[in-house]
RNA sequence: GCACGCUUAGCUCAGUUGGUAGAGCAUCGUCUUGACGUGACGAGGGUCGUAGGUUCAAUUCCUACAGCGUGCACCA
């Protein structure tokens, strides 16, 4: 028996030297399994893409949720005989990525804003692929059985070619426009968001009610008032019926006297406020809409840094925050504050990751119409051709596209896919130029600069499945897709999931996967959020090193439904790094009392060993049925409680009076043989590391010829 | 306000075709000869958020309410 087996089991001894092994046989591949005669060639394939990789920092633990997930997923799929294919990926990740590179920067005292653009892509470019090498081998810690010859980043050239070439056909196609429209802006980040990047915060503020002419109107921002020659009311309000559309009126207002055009307009709610309201079409979406309802004017008030512009007289220069304080003062003596509701509730927009109050601005930016897009989603969703565990967020995604709006895809940050386009000095024209050909403008033959905005990384991500499998000739593409599940987190079910279904729907005329599989987020041991600053963030490599791999990946899943988060506690890791343990002694129990034994071909077990053949055959059901439902957090469980107290207390118990009676000795055995071989098929997806390397001494010991667990049949 | 969840043992959670509740951890007791003390055997502990309804029967289905959580471009 080999020696090893007399020590614990030891994580760190076997993981790194079991993992080489896996890569070196060539199996992560599908092709390889193929050719050496594990998978038949026309086997049915089973097609995962790995959610790329954020490469600006470390795993953290929900990385490591999701390579214990999705491994699970694969390995099982590769025992069954598919023609599996794991495909993995790092995403330069557009924002999130610059945002990291600019904390960076602001500790070395610099800022983004002085460091000329290629510069600074060079050096977030350098930062990135510094990155990506510790994320591949933390991804490799975790056990994962991906094709690595088939790796994608984000930012390689066949993927950039494959988003241009998206592009080009949705300008073509009329579904991307580019076009002056509000969008909601960061005045710290001094970019432009889609919806989905803003967080909305309840506050409560001061509702200032102004007078205006003969009006007294309502708002919560009285330093956007400036320029408002616009009053609207609803058409059916009785009160204001002697007031007719069009209507002119003079009225003093904050620095002096102005020309005010009354507008009537449905959207306003007569129940609020005063029932009238002045707009500010430059910075509020649904004035913006009023006034493009009307054809009003719009005049901008605050500038990007969200100071206010000449308009604001005496204010001008002044920031917003403080700005607001002065003007009321200044209204104040002006005897044109009618009252002051201090405790006003309402929902203010902030940018997601700096809490910096979002300033809606128009800008001339490249916009993707939604409906469309959606239509063809939603009527794939609806009929259910397209499965969500758990269930409810097919409510959720429709919900959402049902009630979608254009997307803003033009960022302004260099840390991107550039957008191919060029703009016209003189018309502000916007020509998509993937070749790079057009000097004149087409529309009024005015000079033209290159579009300096990136693509929203989401864009880009949206094409991930189609664009990584080589789209439309590539062989892969025509033998993988469409895929078979997208694993990943709940959260980012609008941003990237359901912009794959629209985008892949779009693009190759299939849904990208048949199967949306969801995990919640992985909170702290008293369910808190982990943050930095709160310094309670659990680092997935420190449990990995402290009590194996093995015991993170299945202490992530056990108990952990689809879904719902889940606390880790290093308590519960370490409960499973006993498992490991468990699983390697009762490995050495068998081995010492099986020694020399020649199993006969067809097993002669006495009354209960038959039995409890029978019941392992049972549980092999059940589970493989709970497999193929996703529900692995109860296949580990059942797979744990089976070996720990039916095969550890039951069986090897009794084999050892039958053995050192030696009554029944023969069945006992074969018992033990089969059960363990058995089982350590059935666990190795969670656990594969101490499964593979007491496979590899079991084998040596039986002098068989020395397969991989990874690749062994799947038990019926 | 709308939408979507959640509320089951001290803690974390399972419990899908409705038949008087389960796991892990924690707690307590006993054992301690050889696979493993990273062990074995055993125990305690829940009126399954509240109130109704459907049913022979509800933790499971329906309704209302409460508390908690998440998401959301009517909210001036």
């Amino acid at each position: 028996m080999d020696e090893k087996l007399l020590k614990p089991y030891d994580p760190k001894e076997t993981e790194d030297k079991i993992y080489k092994l896996w890569e070196e046989s060539g199996f992560f591949n599908p092709d390889v399994c193929v050719k050496k005669g594990i998978t038949k060639p026309d086997a049915e394939t089973f097609t995962l893409i790995m959610p790329p990789t954020n490469a600006n920092g470390s795993l953290h633990a929900g990385h490591g949720l999701v390579m214990a997930i999705e491994d699970i997923m694969v390995r099982y799929k590769r025992m069954q005989g598919f023609k599996t294919l794991w495909l993995p990926g790092l995403d330069h990740a557009g924002f999130e990525t610059q945002i990291v590179y600019e904390k960076q920067l602001e500790k070395e005292g610099r800022t983004r804003f002085e460091i000329e653009s290629k510069k600074l892509y060079k050096e977030i470019l350098d930062f990135t692929l510094k990155n990506s090498k510790n994320i591949k081998s933390q991804i490799k810690k975790m056990g994962a059985s991906c094709d690595w010859s088939r790796e994608k980043f984000t930012l390689d050239d066949n993927i950039v070619k494959t988003v241009y070439q998206t592009f080009k056909r949705m300008y073509d196609d009329n579904l991307i426009y580019r076009g002056n429209r509000i969008v909601s802006w960061c005045s710290k980040h001094q970019t432009s968001f889609s919806d989905l990047e803003i967080k909305d915060e309840e506050r409560i503020d001061s509702l200032y009610y102004l007078k205006y002419g003969p009006f007294v109107i309502a708002t919560s921002r009285p330093e956007t008032k400036f320029g408002d020659k616009y009053v609207v009311m609803h058409p059916d309000d009785k009160r204001y019926k002697d007031y007719t559309h069009g209507q002119k009126i003079e009225l003093e207002w904050i620095n002096g006297p102005t020309t005010a055009t009354i507008i009537k307009d449905n959207s306003i709610d007569m129940e609020f406020g005063t029932g009238v309201m002045t707009i500010t079409p430059w910075h509020d979406a649904t004035d913006f809409e009023i006034a493009e309802r009307h054809k009003l004017d719009k005049e901008q008030i605050i500038d990007e840094f969200g100071k206010l512009l000449p308009i604001a007289g005496e204010f001008t220069g002044q920031h917003i925050k403080k700005a607001r304080t002065l003007i009321i003062e200044k209204l104040q003596k002006k005897g044109l504050i009618e009252k002051i509701d201090e405790n006003y509730k309402h929902v203010i927009r902030t940018c997601y990751k700096c809490g910096t109050t979002i300033e809606p601005q128009i800008k001339n930016q490249w916009f993707v119409k939604m409906k469309p897009l959606a239509e063809q989603a939603l009527e794939k969703i609806n009929n259910k051709k397209i499965e969500y565990i758990p269930e409810h967020y097919q409510k959720i995604t429709v919900h959402w596209l049902e009630n979608i709006i254009d997307w803003n895809i033009s960022r302004q940050i260099v840390w991107g896919i550039p957008i191919p386009a060029k703009i016209c000095n003189k018309c502000e024209n916007g020509m998509v130029d993937i070749e790079n050909i057009i000097s004149k403008c087409e529309k009024c033959g005015g000079d033209v600069r290159t579009d300096s905005d990136t693509f929203d990384t989401w864009f880009s991500s949206g094409q991930w499945p189609f664009a990584t499998l080589g789209y439309p000739d590539n062989n892969d593409f025509k033998t993988f897709y469409p895929t078979n599940v997208m694993e990943t987190a709940g959260e980012i079910i609008f941003f990237w999931v359901s912009r794959m279904i629209m985008l892949g729907l779009y693009i190759t005329g299939e849904i990208p996967f048949k199967t949306v599989y969801l995990h919640g987020l992985v909170l702290d041991a008293k369910g808190q959020k982990m943050s930095k600053s709160k310094g309670n963030v659990i680092d997935p490599l420190i449990l990995t090193e402290k009590f194996g791999t093995d015991a993170f990946r299945i202490g992530m899943i056990i108990g952990n439904t689809p879904g719902t988060s889940l606390a880790l506690s290093e308590d519960k890791i370490r409960g499973y790094k006993n498992f490991a343990n468990k699983i390697w002694n009762a490995t050495r129990f068998v081995l010492e009392n099986t020694k020399n034994f020649t199993p006969p071909e067809t097993p002669n077990y006495d009354e209960e060993d038959k039995k409890s053949d029978e019941e392992l055959k049972l549980l092999i059901k059940e589970i493989t049925k709970e497999m193929d439902e996703y529900k692995f957090y109860i296949v580990a469980e059942k797979l744990y409680h089976y070996f720990w107290h039916t095969f550890a207390d039951v069986i090897i118990e009794r084999s050892k009076v039958k053995i050192l009676k030696n009554q029944n000795a023969d069945s006992a055995k074969i018992l033990l043989n089969t059960q363990l071989t058995t089982l350590l098929k059935l666990l190795h997806p969670f656990i594969p590391f101490v499964t593979e390397e007491i496979w590899s001494i079991i084998k040596k010991d039986t002098k068989e010829k020395n397969d991989l667990l990874m690749v062994a049949k799947w038990p019926a």
